[in-house]
DNA sequence: CAGTTTAGTCAGGAGTCTTGCCTAAAGACT
DNA sequence: AGTCTTTAGGCAAGACTCCTGACTAAACTG
């Protein structure tokens, strides 16, 4: 059965949830306003409000309405009621957040890591900035929710290596390392994942529930939106594309990743794309640095084409450090026009777009988590 | 607001809600029957049914319990809640049934069309199955649920040609020809997404979460599925494989509708494959057989490797007339072990899948259908 | 034929939401 | 300065839903 049994307390716990969704919406509101905002009763308002009040979830901000009318109590969430971390690992370094439930940035710690620093360090790095996080905030770090520069395992939320595909942060488990200083949730997925979610929630793609997000960068993923959700797939692995054959430059079939190896364009000793080898042979006005763009456009435009025929989407949209680049988008974009099934492609829109999209998600969970404990809180 | 307002009213719904799913579930059961099955306490249960046996949603059935103790009554939904038309479109001829919300089937009616058939003629077939069903069933066709040979667009219900594909039923708009006759939604989807719902309801694919439907028949289909369901894709095209790049028989990449044109296996003008053809070719133990085969195999592989990379199934089941013969399948397994990236290939088990499919649902939003005006009719 | 079992039914009570009204207190108006 | 208006807070009564617990009716059991 998916709905709920009938009670007087499922009734009392969907107003609650009112009542907690309207302050995480607004801040801080008084008790007609939620009334007002929510179109329950002012009296079913007032006892919900004293309830949460009591349960230590809602708190009395002490500010108080000014204007005509008699003066109004603000309410809004108890400060005490904790924050998500939000973490984005890749080659160039650890960023830690800590968000509150209304999306607020409340604390944040930069590392710097060397492309060669070892699984060990990241790691360490990671927990040390959880730590550090946690003891700022007053009700401490709730959940998490962590994005990774490399493909991520689905059930257990581990880093994984695909064959021959790009690996940059290496071996990980965030939700081991986490596990001791998070109470809650550890959510783990790929940068490319969160980026899309991002540029759907404030980007290019607001609103659009069928989309491709492909990252052009080190590395190379792919995000497959579909029917307004990042579809990740049995283990996680959807869109990892550096697979997927496609054109290579001389016609044939081959690899996505193998034309970067062709074209002599990948990192030594790595599968990771040397991004600026890369720029310095596609940028500028010569015919050279246009036909290599248009060999990378028609490698690109080969994963565009299964994409389309695969998950239909309404957009694609590109971004990477050298994907996002005006003339190379401009190269795609002729090289795919010639596909019988083409789609309009848009750039990229959003900075940090893996932070953002993490950040958003960290909130929503943030205020789920929030509402569940509020719900079997009081229930004693 | 995804959570609706607290009320009384929204609690009662909920309990003729479970009323009502538990006797779908159980066709005929006593009051105190349901308030086991539910949780309800008994009273609840007594009143609930009363309210919607006098709204004429339930009824007795007159059947009593035999046994010790007390007589009960049996309740079931009401005999006239009517039924969901269910249809089949394809070049082999239409059939048409009527499901009622316990997924019974009610009755059943069958055209044969020529491969020749106009689109008016496969239209007015439509429209009289349906007639002749819905006098049939005393309550009368309340949705529809349509299975067509052709990819259908998502938002109109409209089927439609893509470039080069097969194009099996021709240009039809089924919501508009069923319009008149039906009161509620009519929805239709692509026979190949109904095949992979109905594989995953009681088939090879059973729970599985995250899988790849491929239909190799006459046409030329795929199903994606991810997180439990369909994804259809903006348009409702994905899984339109006709035109993916792949390994054609001499190494070079084309479409796979090219592979079975290059090989002569597609019928005299038109893009459809032709089965006959293509089984005496491939059948047999002669090498010729074996070679061609394997050519087949290596070009459905090619799909299967971009499906894979895109949306990473846990299984891929293969169905269709010539896809799921057993050779046929064990060298596509042989071909597809070789990738790096390879999954489990199950055969396709269900009969007459793409009706299997649309007969779930269509009890299903049958159910919805009536749980809803149950809602809303005894409001007054 | 008394005892057991089971569905149906009723009464009372607890809890939730709503309407409507009153109160308090601040600003606006005369 | 005094009265009016506006607005948040608070209270009482009433309608309604669900539940517990007990009772009743009617069948089978031994």
């Amino acid at each position: 059965m998916p709905v709920e049994k009938p009670s007087l307390d499922l009734l009392r716990s969907i107003t609650d949830e009112h009542v907690l969704r309207a302050l995480m919406e607004h801040g801080r509101l008084t008790r007609a306003d939620i009334a007002a905002r929510t179109g329950i009763s002012k009296p079913t308002i007032y006892d919900s409000v004293r309830r949460l009040a009591e349960a230590g979830v809602l708190a009395d901000t002490g500010e108080r309405t000014t204007g005509r009318g008699r003066v109004g109590f603000y309410y809004s969430l108890a400060p005490d009621t904790g924050a998500a971390l939000v973490a984005s690992i890749s080659p160039r370094g650890l960023v830690a957040e800590a968000v509150n439930a209304f999306g607020e940035l409340v604390a944040r710690e930069e590392t710097v890591l060397g492309r060669s620093a070892s699984q060990e360090e990241v790691a360490q790095a990671l927990a040390r900035a959880a730590g550090t996080l946690r003891a700022h905030i007053p009700g401490g770090l709730r959940i998490a929710v962590i994005s990774a520069a490399d493909p991520v395992d689905r059930g257990t939320g581990r880093l994984v290596q695909l064959p021959d595909a790009p690996f940059l942060v290496g071996d990980l488990h965030p939700v081991a390392i986490l596990e001791p200083l998070i109470a809650g949730q550890v959510l783990v997925d790929n940068d490319v994942n969160w980026a899309a979610r991002a540029e759907r929630g404030s980007g290019c793609a607001v609103g659009i529930d069928d989309f491709v997000y492909v990252h052009l960068g080190e590395g190379l993923g792919c995000a497959v939106v579909n029917d307004g959700r990042v579809r990740r797939g049995h283990r996680g692995l959807a869109g990892e594309i550096a697979h997927l054959h496609t054109a290579g430059p001389d016609g044939t079939a081959m690899p996505l990743t193998e034309v970067f190896a062709t074209l002599g364009l990948r990192r030594q000793e790595s599968t990771a794309i040397d991004v600026e080898a890369l720029r310095a042979v596609t940028s500028g006005a010569d015919e050279a640095a246009a036909r290599t763009r248009t060999i990378l456009a028609r490698a690109v435009c080969g994963v565009l084409a299964a994409a389309v025929a695969l998950a239909d989407p309404q957009l694609v949209v590109i971004g990477g450090t050298w994907g996002a680049d005006p003339a190379m988008i401009e190269t795609i974009r002729e090289q795919f026009a010639r596909s019988p099934r083409h789609v309009p492609i848009a750039t990229a829109l959003v900075q940090a777009p893996e932070l953002a999209g993490a950040r958003a998600r960290a909130a929503d969970e943030l205020r789920s988590a929030i509402i569940t404990t509020a719900r079997s809180g009081h229930a004693r």
